[in-house]
Order: structure tokens, then sequence, then C-alpha cells
DNA sequence: CTCTTGACGCCGG
DNA sequence: TCCGGCGCCAAGA
């Protein structure tokens, strides 16, 4: 298995800092990623936790239609609806419960991963 | 190097 | 709403 590089972190200290109970898509991440410094993508998001999401509360990063991804919906149901998340099926309630982090939680962020 | 493969996403039909 | 088509992008074959 691959390690995680300087990106990869980036991917993992943004998931990590969503609350219990919050969401955001996968394209949600990449935006805050940019907003961070580095390019990223929705794919890239996906393909960081595909590898490390184990490391993170990967189950609060949903697709941006509010569906569970297939291969993890089963697992990600159980953990979710443990915090208190409404789930329909696949299909949770992302426009209600979006997570964006605010300016001083971004700075916050940033000094995290200056390390 | 090319081609396929995804925990993705937007647009049309 | 549910596809199909594309764009996207890094990893493997």
């Amino acid at each position: 298995m691959r390690s995680p590089n300087p990106l990869d972190e980036a991917i993992l200290e943004v998931v990590r800092s969503v609350p219990a109970g919050r969401l955001l898509s996968y394209g949600d991440v990449a935006e805050i990623v940019v907003d961070l410094g580095s390019g990223c993508s929705a794919r890239r998001v996906a393909r960081t936790m595909a590898d490390f999401g184990d490391e993170v509360p990967w189950w609060r990063v949903v697709q941006a239609a509010g569906t569970l991804a297939e291969p993890v919906a089963f697992q990600a149901r159980r953990l979710l609806a443990a915090e208190g998340v409404a789930v329909d099926g696949r299909l949770v309630p992302l426009e209600r419960l979006r997570w964006r982090p605010s300016p001083t939680e971004l700075a916050l962020i940033r000094e995290r991963l200056r390390q």
C-alpha cells in the first residue's frame, strides 16, 4: 500500500475536521483543499478515502447527490445512523447537514498541516 | 507510452 | 428520477 503524500494529508485533515452528524461531498472536500492551496478534485478525494479512509471519519463524506458510495454503503449507513443522521435507503440529507469550515476552522486546519 | 478503472460530478434526454 | 456521455485524474496493467 502506498504511503500518504502531502495532498493525501491535506484531504485527511479536512475530513478529520468534520463534526459528527455533519456531511460533505467528495467535491466539497476537494474545494476546501483547493482553498488550502493544493490542486485537488472529487476523484482525487475518492482515491484518498479508498486508500486511507480508515484513518478518518470517512462516512461523513458522501456523493454530491446525497447518495452513499456503493462499495461502502452498508457500513456508512450504520455509522451515520449511530451519530443521528437520518438515512433513507442510500440517501442522506446532505443539503441539510452540509458542513463548511469557518475561516478560523480553515486557519486551524492550515496550522495542523504545517508540520 | 496507451488503455482501463474507479468510495466522483455535471448535463441532457 | 434514472441513465448515458463526458470530463476528470492518478494508479496499474
